[in-house]
DNA sequence: CAGTCTACTGAGCGGTCGCTTAGGATCTCC
DNA sequence: GGAGATCCTAAGCGACCGCTCAGTAGACTG
């Protein structure tokens, strides 16, 4: 379905950073991370890390920037899977790509939902670019569904809110060892969502 | 409706030094935050934090503990007031008391989200006691009222963790200058809600 | 084979961390 | 009015922080 998250970034002791980077931020937050043990777990000493990265702020800010295009990707592909046939089908694509993209990648999702304050200004304002346009998806999908009377919603607004923080939240609680599936929690939210936008069957 | 949060706690400095800690966790989190920086904002010096708490990890366990005593008693006070007058009604007031809490207090809200992972084990286990306690309210109201045909719910597990973690997600993207006021947000939820449990109505 | 570039190590710099300690100020109790 | 308890400050301890840098090993270039 979607390419490698960290297909953008050069293979090797980049890569294995950022992963690493990932995995202990999405643990004990950025703060709470050394870059001695980035370093470590990436199979290196802490002053290689400056090799590859200006600083530790650096490191996130990549994370960042390739976990955003890949949920910007995700969503792109469930649209054009969709095609244009009405705006209820159109919807349950894009909850099912993103609650299940959340769960899937509910580390890197923790990183970028959690840990964007420690980006420098000028950062994290692209990084909200990005956050930005992935929330015009839904919300515009939802607004012409609204317009088009296929639902019934009195605050597109706070239910487009509601409907993308239902799905986000998803990388919080979700458990690889859990009882269900990436999959099988799409299928679910998505059929919660057509509820809520009142379409009657859901 | 609901007491003070810090009710248990005495007022002077230990309060003092609590809430503060509270608004530095929620902004740069829990290692992010320096004593140093408790302490100042609390209007004395570092060393002083010592003698009402032990360590900053018990200053946070303090916090947790008021924090999930009180939206266990917002939620209890909300069946209470809703009665046994159906299912419905009963779980309306309990979303819209947990969403509206999470917004109202969506700053120690986001402490007890993001930073329980550095508590000590037996802290931390006693802190997952009452979290257990929380999402059976909810929960066990979904069962009762799909077991009575009051809801149309194929996946009750999953629904009630939709509808819990719908709610909590308000602490991460509420802001109070934002356009909704906390019972706008609880009334909203609530609506959504029973939509999503399949009641006709909502 | 000399010269250059890249990736890396190990040591270490200045600074901040959580926490302790000695000692002072203020209050209560007998 | 002395004894003890409580709350606080200022100083500082050892550890760890982000980051730098001199030096090295190996690959590529002419």
């Amino acid at each position: 379905m979607t390419e490698d998250m960290w297909a953008a970034v050069p293979p090797g002791s980049p890569r294995r950073l950022l992963t690493a980077a990932v995995d202990a931020f999405a643990g004990v937050g950025y703060h709470g991370t050394s870059t001695r043990h980035i370093a470590a777990a990436a199979g290196m000493s802490a002053g290689a890390l400056y090799v590859h990265y200006r600083t530790k702020a650096d490191l996130l800010f990549q994370i960042a920037l390739a976990v955003h295009e890949s949920v910007l990707a995700a969503l792109r592909d469930a649209l054009a899977a969709a095609g244009g046939e009405g705006h209820a089908p159109r919807v349950r694509a894009l909850v099912y790509a993103f609650a299940g993209w959340h769960a899937r990648h509910h580390l890197a999702a923790r990183v970028i939902q959690n840990e964007l304050g420690a980006l420098e200004p000028e950062h994290a304002e692209r990084i909200a670019g990005l956050r930005r346009t992935v929330r015009a998806l839904l919300r515009d999908e939802i607004r012409a569904g609204a317009a088009a009377g296929e639902f019934d919603v009195a605050d597109v607004e706070g239910t487009a809110r509601a409907l993308a923080s239902l799905a986000i939240d998803v990388c919080r609680w979700y458990r690889p060892e859990g009882p269900r599936t990436p999959e099988e929690i799409g299928a679910l939210y998505a059929h919660l969502a057509l509820r809520m936008l009142g379409t009657g069957n859901g």
